[in-house]
RNA sequence: GGGUUCGUAGCUCAGUUGGUUAGAGCGCCACAUUGACAUUGUGGAGGUCAGAGGUUCAAAUCCUCUCGGACCCACCA
């Protein structure tokens, strides 16, 4: 133990102590010894199989496993479920960026062979995963590794397709959809963003009315012009119709009135372009109007242009507006319009909306198995009733907005990369199962969603459909833990599904963090280069410093700030904790004679370390990391060590030492893992890892505010007699200090002595 | 437009249901090195808790407004 070396080096230490824990078998709950018939289950929010770990995942991975290892120190039957998401167009995009390279199409590749590239790269990506997370120390059952494309998830999927779709809550419809025209693909409303643009907003001529537009190029098929019922002004033209002179010639457009029509905007008269906008899709199905496409899932205009058939749209919009313009119908054009462009939030292309044939999820229809109410009734209900409850509870507040507001859900997507819809044709049959049900039947083109395989996660993970044992024991999860900028995605996603395929809430807690930013209060993104990443940190700090650094100084939900001084300063940290314990290997621990109960020293240290476990135990059950690891850290470095070791200098009791110091690494090694289990070994604190020691229990009997104040008195007296001895300048020598007969200080001669560098003298 | 959130020491942030003198880390200043640790120790400076008003015996904490920052949702033909 001597030839400990004087720092205390992670980079050599952390993967040597990851790789006994692995060996131990105790990261699988059916392996572990102590566990109770309690259990506590985390599904690991899937990393996407794109690739590569980012603080944001250094967070999630910090705060499980000290949810994990607390739970399972505390007796529980405790498991943590890794996993990867096939994460369909983020894969795919990067796939077909690097056949772009080598100058190819995935459509000269082929579904199959297409196919085929990517699984590679996912399979080398999730190698990646893998590493890094263990990098960090994530106490995760590898056993129970999951893909969203294993074959028993892709079952899983197939069959709540096909089990939503037997009770009418997936049907088939057209509909007016977000069309990424990069992606070739659908993109649901929350996979739209919207930013501002400048764009010229045009009003033009049309017939009686004057119409404003920021889309010129999609105005070919508008030929109704709607306005307010109530509008006086248009009274005598609804109903009627009459040609108007337009941008391929005079077109007979006709007038009606329906009370979307805001009369006190612009003209209070709008024509409808109903292929290419929710709105005016809306009002010509309702009115049963004809729905003419003008721009094609290409992006580029269609037949119904004419002569602009193929035309791209920015050029197109161009060439129309210079038509109008020599036809005399503009009106003015205000240059400085400020746009809301939506866009999509993988590539940032310009969405389209347009009309097509897609897979719904029905979150308004009444389900016979819940009861009569919808998917989205449900949903609201289990958050309502706290079923489900928040933490931070605001969060519960913007679920249930958001799923008030709630449209059917767009599951299918056309892109190759995914699970292919479970539905067959065949001439003009259709058969929707988990299988095809004869020969000659064609699959569907289009896959599903990410969203829908991942928000079955929580249960496809343990086997269902196949009622397991793992699914009995560890279903519903204990905690759903992410960062709230998922909520929409996801968390209300497995909500949704869970509560209708299994009839049970995915988990009973969901705890959100927030996002990880620059020094400066910037998102971390790679196009800024402000990124900080965990895997370098951890290489050079240690990973307990990392996550030590993500989880103090944090509270749930809100964003944290990052930067390297923090990370470094525990690194000083765990090196502190390491040389408390080189300190301890060098002391003789036989238990010396002290006065009965202990001296005050003693009964303070005991008394301040039953506080803290009573303190930790509270804030870990809930959800204060930061508060616990802020205690413990304070216990340790600054009573303990500052105190209580430098009177174990004089006193010489190594035996209660090492007894406060193994209970203060236990409490501590939820937050950093590493250095705890290799102190806890070096020193010989237990028989077990540290990994399954138990928790510590608080006495409340050793907890005693006497001496508590009788000792924070004698720490007053010495910081006093620091002080003083700071004044006069007496520096490098021990400094001689009178003091009367009856001063209590006397009680306590060698301690005052050593610990405020003076000598004491009868006055 | 609807909603959420933040504004506490130079910097990054804690502050549990309102309750002694508002805390931490980093940074700063001064000093300390023969035996756990300079990735250290000791002492110190530094805050009218964004501003105004209100509720209360008592407000950083609750309410209202103002100023400033961030975010989410919706969306203008």
């Amino acid at each position: 133990m001597s030839e400990l070396p004087k720092a205390y080096n992670p980079k050599e230490a952390e993967p040597e102590i990851y790789r006994r824990w692995l060996a131990s078998g105790y990261f699988n709950p059916d392996s572990l010894p102590a566990a109770g018939p309690e259990a506590y289950s985390i599904s690991m929010p899937p990393a996407n199989a794109t690739g590569v770990l980012h603080m944001g995942h250094a967070v999630m991975i910090a705060i499980q496993d000290i949810l994990i290892r607390f739970e399972r120190m505390s007796g529980k039957r405790t498991l943590w479920l890794p996993g990867t998401d096939h994460a369909a167009i983020a894969t795919q995009n990067v796939v077909e960026k690097e056949l772009k390279n080598g100058g190819l199409k995935r459509h000269d590749l082929g579904r199959e062979e297409f196919l085929k590239r990517v699984d590679v790269f996912v399979r080398d990506s999730q190698t990646t995963i893998r590493r890094q997370i263990q990098t960090l120390g994530a106490s995760c059952d590898w056993s129970r590794e999951r893909f969203t494309l294993d074959e028993g998830l892709s079952a899983a999927v197939r069959h709540a397709f096909v089990e939503l779709y037997r009770d009418g809550l997936i049907y088939r419809g057209d509909r007016i959809v977000n069309w990424c025209p990069k992606d070739q693909s659908t993109l649901a409303d929350d996979e739209v963003e919207y930013v501002e643009k400048k764009t010229p907003f045009y009003y033009f001529r049309y017939g009686p009315v004057v119409i404003g537009t920021a889309r010129p190029e999609t105005k070919f098929g508008d030929k109704v012009i709607v306005v307010h019922p109530n509008d006086k002004r248009y009274d005598k033209l609804v109903g009627t119709s009459f040609d108007v002179e337009w941008i391929l010639g005079p077109i007979r457009a006709a007038v009606i009135a329906d009370p979307a029509a805001d009369p006190g905007l612009g003209s209070g008269a709008l024509t409808l372009t109903p292929a290419h906008s929710f709105v005016d899709f809306e009002l010509a199905k309702k009115h049963g109007l004809e729905i003419l496409p003008i721009i094609g899932h290409d992006g580029r205009l269609t037949d119904a242009a004419g002569p602009f058939k193929g035309m791209k749209v920015q050029e197109a919009r161009e060439k129309v507006v210079q038509i109008l313009k020599a036809k005399g119908l503009i009106e003015r054009i205000d240059e400085n319009y400020v746009h809301h462009l939506s866009v999509c939030y993988r590539c940032g292309t310009p969405v389209e909306p347009l009309v097509s044939k897609q897979w719904f999820v029905a979150v308004d229809q009444p389900a016979k198995r819940l009861r009569g109410r919808s998917l989205k009734q449900r949903a609201l209900e289990v958050v309502v009733k706290n079923e489900v409850a928040f933490v931070p509870e605001r969060f519960a507040d913007v679920y249930r907005q958001w799923m008030e507001n709630l449209h059917d859900w767009c599951i299918s997507r056309q892109i190759w990369y995914g699970h292919r819809i479970p539905v067959w044709y065949k001439d003009d049959q259709v058969h929707v199962g988990t299988t095809p049900p004869g020969t000659g039947w064609k699959q569907d083109e289009d896959t599903l969603d990410t969203w829908f395989s991942s928000a079955l996660w929580t249960f496809s993970t343990l086997g269902w459909p196949d009622q397991t044992k793992d699914l009995k024991v560890f279903h519903p999860t204990s905690v759903m833990e992410t960062g709230y900028d998922i909520i929409f995605f996801w968390v209300a996603r497995m909500i949704l599904m869970s509560t209708y395929l299994l009839g049970e809430v995915p988990f009973r807690t969901v705890y959100l963090h927030g996002l990880v930013r620059d020094r400066r209060g910037r998102k971390m993104s790679k196009s800024l280069g402000n990124g900080i990443d965990p895997l370098v940190m951890a290489e050079k700090y240690g990973a307990d410093a990392v996550r030590l650094s993500l989880v103090i100084g944090t509270t749930p939900g809100n964003d944290q700030r990052l930067y390297e001084e923090k990370i470094a300063s525990y690194r000083n940290y765990a090196n502190k904790v390491w040389n408390i314990a080189r300190f301890l290997a060098l002391q003789d621990s036989t238990p010396t004679v002290g006065p009965a109960g202990g001296s005050l020293a003693d009964r303070w240290i005991q008394s301040r370390l039953h506080a803290l476990i009573r303190d930790v135990t509270k804030d870990l059950k809930r959800f204060r990391f930061s508060s616990a690891a802020e205690r413990t850290y304070a216990f340790v470095w600054h009573e303990f060590a500052d105190w209580y070791l430098e009177i174990a200098k004089v006193e010489k009791n190594i035996a209660l030492a090492r007894e406060v110091f193994g209970a203060a690494i236990t409490l501590l090694h939820p937050f950093m893992p590493f250095v705890t289990e290799h102190v806890w070994t070096k020193l010989a604190l237990g028989k077990k890892v540290l990994m399954v020691a138990d928790w510590p229990a608080a006495n409340p009997a050793l907890i005693d505010p006497r001496s508590e104040s009788e000792f924070a008195s004698l720490q007053q007296r010495i910081m006093a007699l620091r002080q003083e001895r700071k004044k006069a300048g007496v520096l490098t020598r021990t400094m001689v200090v009178r003091l009367k007969k009856d001063d209590p200080a006397w009680d306590h001669q060698a301690i005052v002595e050593r610990l405020a560098r003076v000598r004491l003298a009868a006055a």
